[in-house]
DNA sequence: AAAGGTATGTCAACAAAGCTGCCTTATGCG
DNA sequence: CGCATAAGGCAGCTTTGTTGACATACCTTT
């Protein structure tokens, strides 16, 4: 029973199925672990330079992502406490990286977006990051990555793939609500 | 490849084609970040109810997979230091869930394996979590799943893959070494 | 057998990034 | 006016990572 293929086999061996199945499905638990530490572990150089961390990045990633977003809108996507948000966000306005601005229609939100320096600096992370996806993205191939996208998209929650929805396609140039 | 390669392009559509090229990899990110969320929480409600955590959930996963492994092994997979190793450990040996036995060539090591009540642990996690898995993998089709394992390997440094081809096909029934 | 290296464990102290609970201020809205 | 909401702040705690120093047992080489 070494290695068989999953896919030629279905004979009278019903238990290897399942063993094979669960075979699958303890890779793609390995997958998830080494991908995501190595891809988040691209831009800690950077970060560390900055004396600044992962809870950092996540935030400038998704300011970047949104300009003009409320800080509500940040503490959906991230799922952390206001608190947890809070500690970061007054580094990163201390620091130059973000600012705020009050909303038109509601004045009590704060609309974040990120400077001309937290911009620079969200692209050289990005660039880091880009660096690897590009590598694993012309090894895989195209198709290889539309299924990337699609097992990706089932595994994250609802609410999360309805962020997804809106967001894709949203240029990231749009432009911060003044 | 479905877009065209930027670097074959520099008519008037190059600025655009970049911008697609650049938004794609932000949708990774996304996914990345969405997916191990969802991912990684989907065994929290069995962990809290424990009073364990993730660090313990990775430990007992790796154990699992390679049992008669060393704690060094585990280090290197992990890449966390051996003191937040140890805490990890200490408490999972204290509530019975892993065992270590001296090695027999070696008798500096200890080499771990899961209990039976670290393994009915073990299963427990792991099937919340290949519910997850099995949805996404039902809904995507079995050609998106093969793009998905080979774009994730792409992404994880050389070394996590040499780990990867050397788990791959071994059952996890290898026997503890006694 | 002595010497030096390796595998593991342990102590103390610290840092990052989560969490809860509670309270304040400013603003929107019925 | 009164209540709800957006955001911020304070105090204190937990989990999980870090460093550095040191101890013990065992292997390996001379």
């Amino acid at each position: 029973m070494p290695d068989v293929n999953p896919a030629e086999r279905s004979g009278p061996a019903g238990a290897n199925l399942l063993f094979l199945r669960e075979e699958q499905i303890r890779l793609a638990q390995d997958l998830l672990f080494f991908a995501y530490r190595d891809f988040t572990g691209a831009a800690d150089v950077i970060l560390d330079e900055l004396g600044l961390g992962r809870a950092h990045h996540r935030a400038l990633h998704f300011i970047g992502r949104s300009p003009g977003m409320t800080v509500g809108d940040l503490l959906v996507i991230l799922r952390i406490t206001k608190q947890s948000l809070a500690r970061v966000l007054t580094s990163l306005m201390a620091e130059g990286f973000v600012q705020q601005l009050p909303g038109r229609q509601d004045r009590r939100q704060r609309l974040l977006s990120l400077t001309d320096t937290g911009q620079a600096l969200e692209r050289r992370l990005f660039e880091r990051q880009r660096e690897v996806l590009s590598g694993a993205y012309r090894d895989a191939g195209g198709a290889a990555v539309e299924g990337f996208r699609r097992v990706m998209r089932g595994i994250m929650d609802p609410e999360a793939r309805a962020y997804m929805d809106q967001a894709e396609g949203r240029p990231t140039l749009r432009p911060v609500s003044r």
